[in-house]
RNA sequence: GCCGGGGUGGCGAAACUGGCAGACGCGCCAGACUCAAAAUCUGGUUUCCGCAAGGAAGUAGGGGUUCGAUUCCCCUCCCCGGCACCA
C-alpha cells in the first residue's frame, strides 16, 4: 500500500494548480466573492503569524469555490517602509534590492504552503506601477482641498541630524546614538480625515454584524465625538477674545481660571512686557522639550505657570487669571480650557496646588457642597446655584440653555469636537512614494502635472543614517523646472506614510496589472467590496480606519461606487509559544520552512487551524503538530487501504440499506452538515476538523468489525471517502487532491461541495437525559417526534429514575422534546 | 485610570438560541506487536469516596434569576490587549 508522502504530493499538486491556473477569476461561473488577507511586509521570511492568517483565508477561499462562487483571492506586498532603509544603512544593500529579494523568497514560501492565490494580480507597493496611482489620488485630493500643508512636530535627533519615527525613540533617546530627542517643527502634508469624521462614525452601524463588536467599539472611541460648546472669553487689554471648548457649559459660572496649552499661539502676545514673561517662556521651553509620551504619562505631575494676563467670564464678568498648563493639548479642542475646580477633578487638583479660587455651581440632590471642605471635584448631576438666571435648572437642561444664551449674545455656540486628528502623511524618508509636489520661488507650491506621473524614486542614493533624508541630497531628484513658469524649481523630498499604500491596495487588485488606469470601473464594481477580510487585531484602528477613509474619498472622486471597503472582518489572535508572543528576541520562533520540510504544508495548515478558533491566541505545541500529522496519515491509510473495493463498488441504493450501513451513512451526512456550518458560517475550523476526526474514527471502528468491503457497503464507503476529501480540501488541499485522484474523482479545485441527504442524516432513535431535581438520574430512547406525554411516561418508567421519585410528591415535570426531561419532586 | 477581551481536566480546547460539562487533539497509564526500541494498533484517563454498582463535588470566587446556568444579572479577584490627563 502506498504511504503518505507529503513532499511528493505537495510539489505535484502545486505544479498542477499553477499550470492549470486553477485560482484565477472566472474559473467558476457563480456569483462573485472577494476573500482577502492583510498583505505582508516583506521582512525576509514568513512567520507563523502569516501561516495562520493565510491558512484561515485560504480555507475560506477554497470553501467558497467549492460552493460555486467566482472567488477573487489575491496577494501582494506592503513593500515600502523603515526596515529596508535600516538594512541599507547596516548592510550596505540598496532598499530596492533588499525588498525585491525578500519578496522573491517569501513568494516561494507562500507557494510551498499551497495557498490558492491569483498571482496574476500580485502588487508590490514599492513599484512605480503601483505608487503612481496614489500620487494621482493625492493630486485629486489636493485639488479638492483634502490635502494641505501645516506646521507640526517631529522627533529630531540632533546628532544623526535626522527625523526619527516613534518606534526609533527609546525612553526619549535616539535608538542609534542615545542622544536626547528634540521636538522640531516642520511643514508637513496632511489629509483631512476629520472632514469624514461624522461619516466614519455613522457608517460603523452598517458594519455591525460583519465586524467584531470590539473593533467597532475601538474605532468609535478613536473618532471620539464630544458634544459641547465653544465659549469666548474677552481678554483684558486685547480686542481678540480667547475661545475655549467645553463639554460642560452648565458649569460656566464656576469657571475661575483658564489654562492654555504651552504651544498656544496667543501665549507670546499675552506675556509680552510682563514680569511673568521669563518664567512662562522657561516653562514652555521645558514642556516642549519633553517628548509627548513623557509629558502625558500616567500620574504625571500637573504643572502650570501664571501668565499675568486676565480674561473675563462672559456670563458673570468674573476676572479669571490665564495660566499655561502642561496637560492642555494644543491639538485637541481649541487648545484652551476653562477651569472649573469644583466640578472637574483635574482642575480641582491644579487649583488646590496653586491656591486658585473654587466656586460651587452644581448642588447634588440632598447635599450641600462647600469648596473649603471638598476633597474631590463633584461631576455628577444636580441643580444649578450661583448661576444667575439659570439657578434651579437641572444641569443637563442648563447645558443647552447656557449654550443658547451665549449664542444669542454672540459669545459662543454649540460645538462638536472630535478626538480624531487629521492624518499627517509626510515622512522624511527615502523608501516611500515621492509626494508629487514642486516648489518654485515665483509660483509657490505647484502640483506635478498628471502626465508627468509617476514621480520616480531615484535609485542612485547614499545611505548613511545621518544628515536627514537621502532623497534631499539627491541632486538628480531635487532639481526640476516649474510646470507653470518653467523656471528653476525644487521637488518635495518628503515621501508618503506607508499607511497610504495599504489604504487602497484591496481596490487595486480588482484591476491589477492594468497600466492604463488605477481601476477599471466595471471591474472594481464587480469585485468590491471585500466580502471577507482577515488579519491581526493590532490593525483594529489605524489601517482599518485609513482604508475606510480612502474608500470614501475614492467614492467621492468617482473612482468606486462603494463607501465601505470590508463587508466582514475576522481578526485573528497572536501565535504564542511558551507563554509569550513568538519573537526573535525571546528565541521562541518556529520556522515555517523547517515545519514544511519535516511534515508538509498540509500538516502545518491543519495544526494552525485545529489548535484554536481563529479569533483566539494560538498556543504553539510541537506535540500538537505531530498529532495533526498522525491524523492526516490515519485518513490517508483509511482511504488508500480500501481503494480497490470502493472503486469497483456498485451504484448506491440509499433506499434499501441495512441498519448498520444506514448508521454509517448517517454519521457521514451529519458530519457533512456540521462541517458546512463550521467552515462556511462560523469559521470555526477547529470544530470542523474535530468532526472529521470523529468520522474517521467511526469509519475505522466500523471497518475493523466489518472486514471485507463488498456490495452496498463499498458504495456507502465510496461516498464517505469522497465527502472526506471535500470536507478537508479547504484545510489540507494537497493530500485531499491526491486522494480524490486515487478515488477516480475530478480534481477538487474544479469540484463542488456535496449536499447533505436530509433523509440519510435523520436520526432513527434519540436518547435524552432524565433529571430529577436537576440531577441526571437516567436516560430514555425514543423515535424523534415522540409526544410530550409519551416522553414523560417513558421517563417515569426508567429504573434509575424510579428509585429517586418513589415515595416523593411530584411537583412538576418539564419535558423539552429532543432535549431532556426534568422531574421536580418534594 | 478608562475602554475592550478573557478565566472550563495535567495541556490546547468543545458545549452555537439557558437543557447530558469536558467532544476532538496532546500528554499520561495499561495492553498488543517487537529480541528491544521507535512507529502503529486496542483500552483507560475531571476530582474525591467505593472492590464494584453507585454516590458526591465540579466551569476563578461570592451572591441572584430559573424546573434547570460554563451560558443571563450583580459584586469581588486574576490574566491579556488597546488608549493615555480629550476639557
Amino acid at each position: 500500500m502506498r504511504e503518505y508522502n507529503p513532499k511528493e504530493i505537495e510539489s505535484r499538486w502545486q505544479s498542477e494548480w499553477k499550470e492549470k491556473n486553477s485560482f484565477g477569476t472566472g474559473v467558476k461561473q457563480g456569483p462573485k466573492h472577494y476573500v482577502l488577507e492583510m498583505f505582508p511586509y516583506p521582512s525576509g521570511r514568513i512567520h507563523m503569524g502569516h501561516v495562520r492568517n493565510y491558512s484561515i483565508g485560504d480555507a475560506i477561499a477554497r470553501f467558497r469555490r467549492l460552493q460555486g462562487f467566482d472567488v477573487l483571492h489575491p496577494m501582494g506586498w506592503d513593500a515600502f517602509g523603515l526596515p529596508a532603509e535600516n538594512a541599507a544603512i547596516k548592510n550596505k544593500v540598496h532598499p530596492a534590492k533588499w525588498t525585491r529579494e525578500n519578496i522573491a523568497y517569501m513568494r516561494e514560501q507562500l507557494r510551498k504552503m499551497g495557498f490558492s492565490y491569483d498571482w496574476a494580480r500580485e502588487v508590490a507597493t514599492c513599484e512605480p506601477e503601483y505608487y503612481r496611482w496614489e500620487q494621482q489620488f493625492f493630486l485629486d485630493m489636493y485639488e479638492k482641498g483634502l490635502a494641505y500643508k501645516k506646521q507640526s512636530f517631529v522627533n529630531w535627533c540632533p546628532t544623526c541630524e535626522t527625523v526619527l519615527a516613534n518606534e526609533q525613540v527609546e525612553a526619549g533617546l535616539c535608538w542609534r546614538c542615545d542622544s536626547p530627542v528634540q521636538q522640531r517643527e516642520l511643514e508637513q502634508w496632511f489629509l483631512r480625515i476629520t472632514d469624514y469624521a461624522d461619516e466614519l462614525l455613522a457608517d460603523l452601524e452598517q458594519l455591525r454584524g460583519g465586524w467584531p463588536e470590539r473593533v467597532l467599539t475601538m474605532q468609535h472611541h478613536w473618532i471620539g465625538k464630544s458634544v459641547g460648546a465653544e465659549v469666548q472669553f474677552e481678554v483684558e487689554g486685547s480686542d481678540k477674545p480667547l475661545t475655549v471648548f467645553t463639554t460642560r457649559p452648565d458649569t460656566l459660572f464656576g469657571a475661575t481660571f483658564m489654562s492654555l496649552a504651552p504651544e498656544h499661539s496667543r501665549v507670546p502676545e499675552l506675556i509680552a512686557g510682563r514680569p511673568e514673561a521669563a518664567d512662562v517662556l522657561a516653562f514652555v521651553d521645558r514642556v516642549r522639550s519633553q517628548d509627548r509620551i513623557a509629558r502625558t504619562a500616567e500620574g504625571g505631575e500637573k504643572e502650570g505657570v501664571f501668565t499675568g494676563a486676565y480674561a473675563i467670564n462672559p456670563v458673570n464678568g468674573r476676572r479669571v487669571p490665564i495660566w499655561v498648563a502642561n496637560f492642555v493639548l494644543a491639538d485637541y479642542g481649541t487648545g484652551a480650557v476653562m477651569a472649573v475646580p469644583t466640578h472637574d477633578q483635574r482642575d480641582f487638583e491644579f487649583a488646590t496646588k496653586y491656591g486658585l479660587e473654587k466656586v460651587v455651581v452644581i448642588q447634588p440632590e440632598g447635599e450641600s457642597l462647600d469648596p473649603s471642605s471638598m476633597k474631590a471635584a463633584y461631576d455628577g448631576p444636580g441643580k444649578l446655584v450661583a448661576s444667575g438666571d439659570f439657578d434651579g435648572l437641572n444641569n443637563e437642561e442648563a447645558k443647552w440653555a447656557i449654550a443658547e444664551h451665549l449664542d444669542k449674545q454672540g459669545r459662543g455656540r454649540k460645538s462638536i469636537t472630535f478626538r480624531l486628528r487629521d492624518w499627517g502623511i509626510s515622512r522624511q524618508r527615502y523608501w516611500g512614494s515621492p509626494i508629487p509636489m514642486i516648489y518654485c520661488d515665483e509660483c509657490g507650491t505647484v502640483p506635478v502635472p498628471r502626465e508627468q506621473l509617476p514621480v520616480r524614486l531615484p535609485e542612485q542614493v547614499e545611505f548613511t543614517g545621518e544628515g536627514g533624508n537621502p532623497l534631499a541630497r539627491s541632486e538628480e531628484f531635487i532639481h526640476t523646472t516649474c510646470p507653470k513658469c518653467e523656471g528653476k524649481a525644487r521637488r518635495e523630498t518628503d515621501t508618503f506614510d506607508t499607511f497610504v499604500e495599504s489604504s487602497w491596495y484591496f481596490l487595486r487588485y480588482c484591476s491589477a496589472p492594468n497600466d492604463q488606469a488605477a481601476f477599471v470601473k466595471e471591474e472594481v464594481d464587480r469585485w468590491a467590496p471585500v466580502d471577507q477580510y482577515i488579519g491581526g487585531i493590532e490593525h483594529a484602528v489605524m489601517h482599518l480606519l485609513y482604508s475606510r477613509f480612502f474608500t470614501k474619498v475614492l467614492r467621492d472622486l468617482g473612482y468606486v461606487s462603494i463607501g465601505e471597503p470590508f463587508k466582514r472582518l475576522l481578526t485573528q489572535g497572536m501565535v504564542i509559544k511558551d507563554g509569550a508572543k513568538m519573537s526573535k528576541s525571546k528565541g521562541n520562533v518556529v520556522d515555517p520552512d523547517a515545519l514544511v520540510q519535516k511534515y508538509g504544508a498540509d500538516t502545518a495548515r491543519v495544526f494552525s487551524l485545529f489548535a484554536a478558533p481563529p479569533e483566539k491566541d494560538l498556543d504553539w505545541s510541537d506535540r500538537g503538530v505531530e498529532g495533526a500529522y498522525r491524523f492526516l496519515n490515519r485518513t490517508w491509510n483509511l482511504i488508500v487501504s480500501r481503494l480497490d473495493a470502493v472503486k469497483s463498488a456498485p451504484a448506491l441504493n440509499a433506499a434499501e440499506l441495512p441498519a448498520d450501513l444506514r448508521d454509517v451513512r448517517r454519521a457521514v451526512h451529519k458530519t457533512l452538515g456540521k462541517v458546512e456550518v463550521d467552515i462556511g458560517e462560523r469559521y470555526h475550523f477547529n470544530t470542523a476538523i474535530a468532526a472529521v476526526m470523529e468520522l474517521v474514527n467511526t469509519l475505522s471502528d466500523d471497518l475493523n468489525k466489518r472486514g471485507e468491503l463488498q456490495g452496498q457497503a463499498a458504495s456507502v464507503y465510496r461516498e464517505a471517502f469522497s465527502f472526506i476529501t471535500a470536507m478537508l480540501y479547504p484545510i489540507a488541499p494537497h493530500v485531499t487532491e491526491e486522494l480524490a485522484d486515487l478515488l477516480g474523482l475530478e480534481p477538487l479545485w474544479k469540484g463542488a461541495w456535496p449536499s447533505v441527504d436530509a433523509e440519510a442524516a435523520r436520526d432513527e432513535s434519540i436518547e435524552i437525559p432524565v433529571q430529577v431535581n436537576g440531577k441526571l438520574r437516567g436516560r430514555v430512547s425514543m423515535a424523534p417526534g415522540t409526544t410530550k406525554d409519551e416522553i414523560e411516561r417513558l421517563a417515569m418508567e426508567d429504573e434509575g429514575v424510579k428509585t429517586w421519585v418513589e415515595g416523593k410528591q411530584i411537583v412538576k415535570v418539564v419535558v423539552v422534546p429532543n432535549r431532556m426531561v426534568n422531574i421536580v419532586v418534594k
